[in-house]
RNA sequence: GCCCCGGUAGCUCAGGGGAUAGAGCGUCCGCCUCCUAAGCGGAAGGUCACAGGUUCGAAUCCUGUCCGGGGCGCCA
């Protein structure tokens, strides 16, 4: 249990024995209770609004049930003091031996996991590009949210299940493999038609190619290009597939697509983990499609009298579901379309064991969710337990200079250019740094930057720091042991230390509010506020004193600092360095 | 045209009915005989875009306006 949720327990019983008492009506329903850290110091450490918000309600003067709540609460052991304050606010002040007791399990095992979860089944999916090409900068962020946001839920008690779903059929698809099949047998890009792939990845995938198959997909003929169809033409991708397909017949292009896929695959996997990004599952669109479900979906629809034919095609009626308008399921030339194919995916994701799913995706998709979630209700499905996070694009800022990302405009920066430029931690906490649904402007010089500039290396560094602390303790002769620093963390009264020691008993409260806003950013935050606590002590005072006892308890806390600067960031996907 | 996100310190952004609005960077002034000065302390810096409204109380909620970013396919 937090601290917090410790007082909060603590200011609802002294509401309570208030309505005993006959100051509050007995027969009020309370509000929650919810204590607020200011930054003021006077303010204490905890504050709340409650006494306010309940003299608007009964219509009692806020300011005499501060004074009452106050009066109930200042004689509790835990409290130093209790006060009320300005309108009718309450300021609580903590006993020093709250905030020691909650650091001492710290200094034995680090930050523990707090229970918000309950062990609750959570599957959350994320990044999900399709296989198309390499990941860009832009699919960075939805990845390092998505790690970072799974993390934070497993250590806030819920049991995560990362999912990556891969596009894999499609229109899409077939462009990719035609556009391996077109570089393989050599014709220039300029002479394809546009909206095909290109880019140095399909040349490396068209040699791995040829390395493993030979020149076995090249026709006995190599085609006329220019009796094709003139490429510029609206159709000119179609028929260049079919004609495609008619030269390698079905199975051979069917190959050559699970041959691009793979490859694109292997790649994004080994981009994500030398980004710290790891799936538990990687989920085939095709497999969906091969087991029927997809089709399942529309009969049930139609069934339903949710989805009708028109102009050949087959409708979903979206617009009784908030829509604009209806949609297509199924294209007049017989293929379904990715929304199809998506509902049938968050249906059988509901269909399995999950109580709750999260979805991170591009704010580009933000059209998209009022139509899913309808069709999910179409189908008599809890589409309540879908909840969808839209990560904002990112902007890259070099030199002064914005280098903006769209969809659109191609402007793609491919992640791992980028993580390598930067670097993966820097990488990983400067996404983090802003709120999912924010635009973020990151800022590739201070990223680099190795100085105090650059917030994650002030966070590194107080890690590191500590790490030297407790060699020149070894080599000075000192022992260290977690029970004798429990014994005396009492002896901890400089300001620096006060603070420090609060910042750590803080932490647990810190992910919960991350958990439960979904964000991460406040982890970000927080862990900056902690590294330049210890900063400000380590400058203030020597902990490697002569004095044993005083000694054994600065190193408790240096420990205690350090445990949480690495629980912190390994949350965020960063590494915590023995050394800088 | 419709939809989404925003406009808070010089810059990048937190906060999102409650007290004197915060952080980092930048600027200015200080601090090493000492465990990493890759650090620390202090100061200056604000009409929370604008106009109405709701409220005991609005940066926060509502309406409108202006400005900026993004999205609107029988693509995925």
């Amino acid at each position: 249990m937090t601290i917090k949720a410790r007082i909060t327990t603590l200011v609802t019983q002294a509401l309570l024995q208030l309505q005993e008492s006959g100051l509050l009506p007995a027969d009020a329903v309370l509000p929650p209770v919810e204590l607020e850290r200011r930054a003021e110091a006077s303010h204490g450490d905890f504050s709340t609004a409650i006494c306010l918000i309940l003299g608007r309600r009964l219509h009692l003067a806020a300011a005499q049930l501060a004074a009452a709540v106050a009066q109930r609460l200042a004689d509790h052991p835990d409290i130093e003091r209790a006060e009320a304050a300005g309108p009718g606010f309450v300021n609580l002040f903590l006993k020093d031996h709250v905030i020691r007791e909650a650091l001492i399990p710290v200094l034995d095992q680090g930050p523990l996991p707090t229970n918000l979860g309950r062990g609750m089944p959570v599957l959350m999916e994320f990044v999900s590009a399709n296989p198309t090409g390499p990941l860009h900068v832009g699919h960075g962020r939805g990845a390092a949210f998505g790690a970072t946001m799974a993390n934070i839920l497993s250590a806030c008690g819920y049991r995560v299940t990362r999912e990556y779903y891969i596009n894999d059929t499609g229109l899409q698809m077939d462009c990719l493999a035609l556009s391996i099949w077109l570089r393989y047998l050599g014709l220039p890009a300029h002479r394809w038609p546009p909206g095909l792939y290109e880019g140095d990845y399909i040349e490396h995938i068209a040699e791995a190619l040829q390395h493993q198959q030979g020149m076995t997909l090249r026709p006995r003929a190599l085609p006329d290009w220019s009796s094709w169809p003139e490429p510029g033409s609206s159709e000119a991708i179609n028929q260049w597939l079919m004609r495609c397909q008619e030269i390698l017949g079905p199975e051979a292009f069917a190959a050559l697509r699970r041959f691009g896929r793979e490859a694109i695959l292997t790649d994004i996997r080994e981009d994500l983990a030398a980004f710290g990004v790891v799936f538990d599952e990687w989920r085939y669109e095709s497999e969906l499609v091969a087991c029927g479900a997809v089709d399942r979906v529309l009969t049930c629809l139609r069934e339903a009298g949710q989805a009708y034919e028109r102009d050949g095609a087959l409708w979903f009626a979206a617009s009784r579901f908030g829509d604009e308008e209806d949609r297509v399921l199924r294209r007049a030339n017989g293929e379904t379309t990715y929304f199809a194919r998506d509902i049938a995916y968050h249906l059988q994701k509901l269909e399995r064991d999950y109580q709750h799913l999260i979805n991170v995706w591009g704010a580009d998709h933000h059209g998209y969710v009022s139509r899913l979630k309808g069709a999910l209700e179409a189908l008599g499905a809890e589409a309540i337990r879908l909840e969808v996070i839209l990560v904002q694009f990112a902007t890259m800022v070099r030199g002064g200079r914005k280098i903006s990302m769209s969809t659109r405009s191609g402007t793609f920066v491919p992640l791992r250019s980028f993580r390598e430029e930067v670097g993966r931690d820097a990488a990983r906490y400067f996404y983090m740094q802003r709120a999912p649904g924010q635009h973020l402007e990151f800022d590739v010089d201070l990223a680099r930057s190795r100085s105090t500039d650059n917030p994650v290396f002030t966070i590194q560094y107080a890690h590191a720091r500590i790490v030297r602390v407790f060699e020149q303790a070894m080599e000075r002769g000192y022992a260290f042991d977690t029970r004798r620093a429990a014994a005396h963390l009492d002896l901890l009264q400089e300001p620096q230390e006060q603070q420090v020691q609060r910042l750590v008993t803080r932490y647990a409260e810190v992910l919960e509010t991350a958990c439960m806003h979904r964000a991460p950013q406040a982890v970000c935050q927080y862990l900056l506020d902690l590294a330049h606590g210890f900063h400000a002590w380590y400058n203030a005072h020597v902990f490697l004193t002569e004095n044993d006892a005083l000694r054994a308890a600065r190193l408790g806390l240096c420990h205690a600092v350090r445990l949480t600067l690495q629980h912190g960031l390994e949350l965020l996907g960063v590494a915590a360095p023995q050394r800088m």
